[in-house]
DNA sequence: CATTTTATAGACCGATCGTCTTTTAAATTG
DNA sequence: CAATTTAAAAGACGATCGGTCTATAAAATG
């Protein structure tokens, strides 16, 4: 079957990320990763990414449509990182765990500490956000929960999942100290101690 | 010695504390633990409190001044909820932990999940508050690090101010959990990993 | 009644959000 | 190549709200 081609002048881009949409989402992803969501004026954002506000509310509906492109954006970055280090298969299991995590603590010393989670930050202004947030924060971290389960499974596989749950749960705590302290150690601290705990006869 | 009487109208109360005080200050710790200080928004804290917007600013010099009264607020209201349980000398420190812990998941079920801790929220927002508030939300942090390690002493003296710690960063991570699953259930499973961790040999 | 201090009232300015209309750009079609 | 069609950019605009400030009322003293 023969690919009727439409009218007019054809899109940038056909898998729907031009430029600009890229910027967008670029800045907007910081914005939320230091400041959450309600603290992220759209004027300012767009003059860091350098787009007029008229782009914006082409590519977008609503500054709330905005906020779910960037839970997704940000949960699809993060999962590939995980990937990275979880699935490593030659290295064994609690390393690539003790991986990800220097990882995690030269980006966040790469910033200065400015920079949190996306997903952490939004969870603690849940009250003031759409309500269709909550499920989708709630989804991103299950779906780092069972990434972490499979990484684990070999050390533990009865407990596999508590741990994981146990991790992420402590790991939102950690991030929120280190930027509190300006300092790793509250990430090695965690590290440490949930090492210890898994390690546990 | 005779009170010499002030010229002018004297305070409604004269411990510091008006009515309108109180309610703000109330009504600003309610705001604060559920949506932060950036999405508290003046006009309705003013609604909510019955104080007309001239009261506040004759009250505080500005939202920032207020915010560090609602953080020095918290942390006394806090604090003594944390000595009450925490120093029950009738009670196993470990039990004692417990008991907290419980009370804790009472709490935040009996608002339906909407009121977190107020020092995490701050503290996700922390790029988008004055700078005064980082010292401030890291030394309330560190009181309650205090009074945990009292506690825990009798139980392992080496490590006790390690495992208060590791505590204080993961109870962060499991409010923040449990608001998004608005369920008890992180509370409790950080509760036996951490009780866990500080038994393990 | 003048003075002093406490407390209230609300006007005011600027910022932000979201919409709307207009303009430019890039392709297709006859 | 001119007309047509759609993509994308540009930014003016109004409604709303947050934060601050000035003016006024209230309650006491001398």
């Amino acid at each position: 079957m023969v690919q009727q081609r439409r009218r007019g002048r054809p899109p940038k881009s056909d898998d729907g990320y031009s430029l600009t949409l890229q910027r967008l989402i670029r800045e907007g992803v910081v914005a939320l990763t230091e400041k959450g969501f309600v603290a992220s004026g759209l004027e300012e954002l767009l003059t860091r990414a350098q787009v007029p506000k008229g782009s914006f509310y082409y590519y977008f509906a609503s500054k709330e449509a905005f906020g779910l492109v960037l839970i997704d954006a940000y949960a699809s970055y993060f999962n590939a990182k995980l990937d990275r280090w979880l699935k490593d298969e030659k290295t064994e299991p609690v390393e690539r765990l003790r991986n990800f995590i220097a990882d995690a603590c030269r980006g966040m010393e790469r910033y200065g500490f400015r920079r949190g989670c996306l997903i952490g930050n939004l969870g603690q202004e849940l009250v003031a956000l759409p309500d269709a947030y909550r499920t989708a924060l709630r989804d991103v971290l299950r779906g780092w929960e069972d990434r972490l389960t499979a990484c684990l499974l070999p050390v533990d596989s009865v407990r596999a999942r508590d741990w994981a749950r146990f991790f992420w749960t402590g790991w939102e705590g950690a991030v929120l100290r280190a930027r509190l302290e300006r300092s790793a150690a509250p990430l090695r601290d965690f590290e440490d101690g949930f090492i210890r705990l898994i390690m546990a006869p």
